[in-house]
DNA sequence: GCTGGCGTTGACGCCCACGGCAAGGTCTAC
DNA sequence: GTAGACCTTGCCGTGGGCGTCAACGCCAGC
């Protein structure tokens, strides 16, 4: 099959199929008259590459898997590269999760205490202030000159 | 000051701050040679931005805190505009995270999968690969959750 | 005067996975 | 013979937050 067909049947595009033969990662024959030539077994490998990009993998990640795949194993995972693979990206899952875990927690404790803030401000007098701003400085909003 | 004393009082770079500065973030006088004059104000708009990078916000989420504190307001959080971004960014978060945590079970239930079916073609026969892969269709067991 | 350390603007590079467009070649159908 | 559907290569654009020159101006010290 050509180019356009392999992208529809794999739910990608042409731009796409040729960024990866650029990339080396899925490489095509070719006919007589220059145009790619690919058939069941690269939409396998194109099948699996968007599996893997669909959570997140680099297209570089995705190439043992390919590998894997073209040595005639049956499937990508089958191969120690590519299991190595999937450690690295949960143990990067793992850490990314954590950290953004962490700021959310942050941010969560920020939010809370600038609406505790805003809400001793307004209604009351400026009495909890006292713990909350170290030094003294100017009260409510002044005139802003925009 | 210049601007070389701010990014080092700051702990950041020039080339961050006149990039600031070309955003309309953190707008510098000019002394008579062109040289840009920042004060002990321009500081602390400076270090609001900072920390909420830290944070992984963008820098038009910074906007809000910075306009806040250059209308004379004792923190950057003190406007409702911050709050509002505060919130938005939790919301992300939480979804980003929840994503990711996703994804992560996933490969880790691939990796498991994969690493089972390696354990079983190796010390045994390849008795096991039966049901694993009975016709040559992608057949990588996936959860199927939806 | 000359060196060196500051400052200025402008422009390109980077990363990543493509999208979009141009200018052309090729094949099929009518 | 021609429309139009497909294919080719090549190059620029995208977004975010800068890094890294390049080429120049300003100023202090010796």
């Amino acid at each position: 099959m050509r180019i356009g067909e392999l992208a529809r049947r794999a739910g990608t595009t042409t731009r796409t199929l040729r960024y990866y033969e650029s990339r080396g990662l899925l490489p095509a024959r070719r006919t007589g008259n220059g145009y790619r030539e690919y058939d069941e077994e690269d939409l396998r490998l194109l099948r699996q590459i968007r599996i893997l990009q669909d959570f997140g993998f680099g297209l570089e990640e995705t190439r043992p898997f390919v590998e894997c795949l073209q040595a005639g194993h049956p499937a990508g995972d089958s191969c120690p590269a590519s299991l190595d693979v999937y450690r690295a990206k949960l143990a990067e899952l793992d850490a990314v999760v954590a950290r953004l875990q962490a700021v959310r927690d942050e941010v969560a404790a920020q939010l809370a205490r600038a609406e505790f803030e805003a809400a001793a401000d307004l209604p009351g007098g400026p009495e909890p202030r006292c713990e909350l701003a170290p030094h003294p400085g100017p009260r409510p909003g002044r005139p802003d000159p925009t």
